[in-house]
DNA sequence: CATTTAACTGAACGCCCGTTCATTTGGAAA
DNA sequence: TTTCCAAATGAACGGGCGTTCAGTTAAATG
C-alpha cells in the first residue's frame, strides 16, 4: 500500500530527516542504519532514496542546514552599539539559539569526521563564517580599548568552546531557565575581555 | 606463523591498544572495525580477541585508562597555596596534561555514546571526580571573596569546556607553544572568575 | 632433542549493511 | 470511470560485520 492519503512527498521528506537527526544525535551516525532511520518514520529503507540520494547527502544535509539557519538567525539578529554591546548581543544569541536545538548542535559537533572531504569543507566555511562574526567583534573591542583581548582568534575559539558546552549539561526543564543561563556566561564572558 | 621471536603479548597487547585508539579517534568508535585495527597490528582479526574480550571492552579500556591517568596525574600535581594558586594549577595542569594527548581527549569526550550503560557510569564517575576538585577550589574562592562565582557548578562546566576545547584547534608544531597558550587561557580563566 | 604451549591463522557462523529496482498501490487528473 | 504516476513495497545484490574455534607455528622448557 503506497499514499494512504493524499500527496506523502511533503509530509515524509521531513519526517525522514527529524528520524535521522533524532537518532544519529542519540547513536552517532554511523552506528545509524538507514534501516532504523525508515522504521522510524514506518517506511521501508528503499523509499528513503526518494528523499536523499544517500545516506552522506543526508547526513550533510543536516549539518549544512543546522549551520545555514545559524548564520541566517545571526545575520537577523543585528547586533548593532558598541563593542561589549555587540559582544553581550553574541553571546545572548549564541545561548538561545542553541539551548532549544540540542540535537542539531550534538550532530553538527560531533560529526564532522564522518564527512566527505568536500562536504566537510563546506560545513567547515560555515563554522569560520560564524566564528569570524564573534572575532570581528573582539577586534573592534580590543582598537576601542574596551577589551584586552592578546589574541583575539583563540579567544574567539574558548568563548564559542565555553558557550557551545551547555549542551554538554543543559537538559530542557532542568533547574535553570535560558535568562539565568544567558546571564551567568554573559557575566564571564565579559570578564574574561574586558580589560 | 606464530610468534617470530620472544613472547609477543607484552608487545602486541600495547600495539592493539594504540591501533585501536589511533583509528577510533580518526573514524569514530562504529566506523572502524576489529579488520581494520588488526590490520593496522598486522594480525588477524581473531587474534585481537587475546587481548580483549570484545570490541566494546576495548573501547571502555582506553576511555577508562585515560580518567585514570588523568585522576593520577591530577593528584601528583599535588596543587597548593591559596584558591587563586591552586585555580592556576588546576588551569596549567589541565592544558599540560591534555595537550600531547589529542587522541585520548578525543576519543574520551566523543565516544561516551557508545559505551554499554555501566561502562557509561564508570567513566562517568570519573569524570565527576575530575570536575568536582575545579568545583572545590571555586568554592573555596568564592568563600575566601576572592572569587565570584554565582553558580560553581556551571563555572566549572564552562571553565572545562573552554579549557578542553583546545583540542578542538591545537595542533603540534602549531605558531603557538603550551607555555603561550597556558598564559593566555590562564588570563582568562583569572579574569573569569575572580571578583 | 622432545615436548609443551602461548600466539596466531584462516575459515566459518549468522547477521546486518547501503543501495537498486521491478512491481504494486491508491489518490488525483482527465 | 478510466488513466496516470508519485510514493511506496519487498526482494535482492555484493559485501562487511563481530566473534568463535580447530588447527598451525615456533619459542621456551625440560
Amino acid at each position: 500500500m503506497a499514499r494512504k492519503q493524499g500527496s506523502h512527498s511533503d509530509i515524509t521528506g521531513p519526517r525522514v530527516r527529524d528520524a535521522a537527526l533524532r537518532l544519529i544525535a542519540r547513536h552517532g551516525y554511523a552506528a545509524v542504519s538507514m534501516r532504523q532511520i525508515a522504521a522510524e518514520v514506518g517506511i521501508q529503507a528503499g523509499a528513503l532514496y526518494n528523499y536523499t540520494p544517500d545516506k552522506q547527502t543526508l547526513l550533510f544535509d543536516l549539518m549544512q542546514g543546522h549551520m545555514a539557519d545559524l548564520l541566517a538567525a545571526l545575520k537577523t539578529a543585528d547586533l548593532q552599539g558598541d563593542s561589549l554591546a555587540r559582544l553581550e548581543g553574541f553571546t545572548r544569541f549564541h545561548i538561545r539559539f542553541h539551548l532549544p536545538r540540542p540535537d542539531q548542535v550534538f550532530v553538527s559537533y560531533m560529526e564532522l569526521r564522518n564527512l566527505s572531504d568536500e562536504n566537510f569543507a563546506a560545513v567547515e566555511a560555515m563554522r569560520r563564517e560564524y566564528e569570524d562574526a564573534l572575532e570581528s567583534i573582539l577586534r573592534a573591542g580590543e582598537a576601542e580599548g574596551v577589551f584586552a583581548v592578546p589574541d583575539p582568534r583563540i579567544t574567539t575559539m574558548a568563548l564559542i568552546a565555553m558557550l557551545t558546552g551547555i549542551s554538554n549539561w543543559y537538559r530542557a526543564g532542568g533547574r535553570l531557565e535560558s535568562d539565568k543561563i544567558e546571564a551567568i556566561y554573559w557575566d564571564m564572558v565579559r570578564r574574561a575581555v574586558t580589560v
